[in-house]
DNA sequence: ATGGCCTGTATGACAGGA
């Protein structure tokens, strides 16, 4: 089972790029973000003449999260965290697709920091935190997947010194995605490719995509049962290259389908 | 150090992004 995150930055104008990645990387499971439309404005007629049933939760010209899932429709289980009832920035929607929680997530930028918008992104944070937390206790299978805006390590960024005072580098937000992690939430791609250079976006300005400039962002965690389902993870690279590309790339991992418990080979 | 680039919008200049 292949499920991807992909902040596509205008699903409009952005629906060729999306539908031919659809057809050629073929995710059983989609989550999408910055569709920078209202739900009225959302293609369903194209997803589903690819092939994907799906849900969404829009807003005029910001934001805006959907998941989409192949050959079937999501059930869906949330929109929006709990926690901030004044909030109406559409940043997460949840769906039960295939037995497995699908979070689908676009946290706030949180620039310039400090100020309003870093403060609104620390309190989304840890709204999460205690979202994920209560998903944990839950004791099912849960993909969080989205734009965190965060990048988690010195390894995730081109030039960490130049990051260290930005919302998307400063240590409270790498100390809220560790304490996610800590929770027990496993890191896919991180996972899958420990030490290595991964970037899952690139600024338009500076020919950053050729420079190979930039920032790991877009993360796939997974909750404790699936970490050992993991066989592969990785980012589609070439769709940032694509005419009329995101600055995001489509990031995406393989889990084994689960199997019953009896049918596990015992621990040598 | 600066500016360079994209998106969507009661557009021809904004805000927001990262």
């Amino acid at each position: 089972m292949k499920i991807a995150t992909f902040n596509v930055n205008g699903i409009n104008g952005r629906l060729p790029v999306l539908l031919r990645w659809l057809e050629e990387a073929r995710p059983d499971v989609v989550c999408l973000q910055e569709l920078k439309a209202p739900d009225a404005r959302f293609p369903v007629r194209a997803i589903e003449q690819a092939g994907y049933g799906a849900i969404w939760y829009g807003q005029k010209s910001w934001n805006g999260v959907a998941i989409l899932a192949r050959g079937r429709e999501p059930i869906e289980t949330r929109r929006g965290l709990p926690g901030e009832a004044e909030d109406t920035q559409a940043r997460y929607i949840e769906a039960a697709v295939e037995g497995l929680l699908i979070g689908c997530l676009y946290l706030p930028n949180g620039n310039p920091a400090p100020g309003l918008r870093y403060d609104y992104k620390r309190r989304w944070f840890a709204r999460l935190l205690a979202h994920a937390a209560e998903l944990r206790a839950l004791d099912v299978p849960v993909v969080l997947a989205g734009d965190y805006n965060v990048m988690p390590t010195e390894l995730d960024v081109h030039k960490p010194e130049r990051w260290v005072d930005d919302a998307l580098f400063r240590p409270e937000v790498r100390e809220a995605f560790h304490t996610l992690t800590a929770q027990g939430w496993t890191d896919a791609l991180r996972a899958r490719h420990p030490g290595e250079r991964l970037y899952t976006f690139w600024d338009y300005l500076r020919r950053a995509f050729a420079r190979d400039a930039g920032l790991r962002l877009d993360h796939l965690l997974l909750s404790p049962t699936l970490a050992p389902r993991l066989t592969a993870a990785g980012v589609d690279r070439a769709v940032r290259g694509w005419d009329k590309a995101s600055d995001h790339a489509p990031v995406w991992i393989e889990l084994d389908p689960a199997r019953p418990a009896w049918r596990r080979k015992p621990k040598a």
